[in-house]
DNA sequence: TTTAAAAGTAAATAATAGTTAACTTATATG
DNA sequence: CATATAAGTTAACTATTATTTACTTTTAAA
């Protein structure tokens, strides 16, 4: 049973970003040039820079089919709590 | 129960990044010179607007106490799944 | 209602990410 | 090995985001 409370790191989300893309059998010019975004900025995000546009990390990760759920560290419990409708 | 394998849009994670923050009773102000970003750029991020820097959302995130979890879009199954270590 | 604090906006400038084009390693594969 | 494809890098330039400062609007409390 996987963890569903893990927090991801910026790097991990590179890693999985670059699994994906080649389990996918897709070269970072497919990707690129599927998304309008350039060969060097794509590299940028594979290797974990965080200086990059959320707009093109969203992009990608759309592409290839990856996406996000939010975790809130709750200080009122141990346990780190999913973020939904209700929560706030 | 919530539901873990929820997306998250750039709405939602706005929302909840304002949510989070005004139940900590801090003010833009408050947030922004503790993490030495503008004013400006912290309500763009609270509007949900993409075009801002990776690196000063997770900023943001951290110190309110946010995290992301990673969902991979599985093609053989209908299900999303949670992206762990030994996902690739 | 007056005041103060917070939220939100705008415009000019500064800072920086993104693109392009070319080049250099790597990694297969015939 | 030789060749082709993909990965990764670099530098000059362009495009866009971030900052600063100031202002307007909203909210809430006295």
């Amino acid at each position: 049973m996987p963890n569903l409370s893990e927090r991801f790191t910026s790097t991990q989300l590179a890693e999985a970003i670059t699994a994906k893309r080649t389990g996918m059998k897709l070269s970072l010019v497919d990707v690129s040039e599927a998304l309008s975004i350039s060969k060097p900025t794509l590299v940028k995000i594979e290797k974990g820079d965080t200086n990059v546009q959320l707009a093109n990390l969203l992009k990608v990760m759309e592409y290839l089919g990856l996406s996000f759920s939010l975790l809130s560290d709750d200080a009122t419990s141990k346990e780190k709590t999913e973020v939904s409708d209700d929560w706030y």
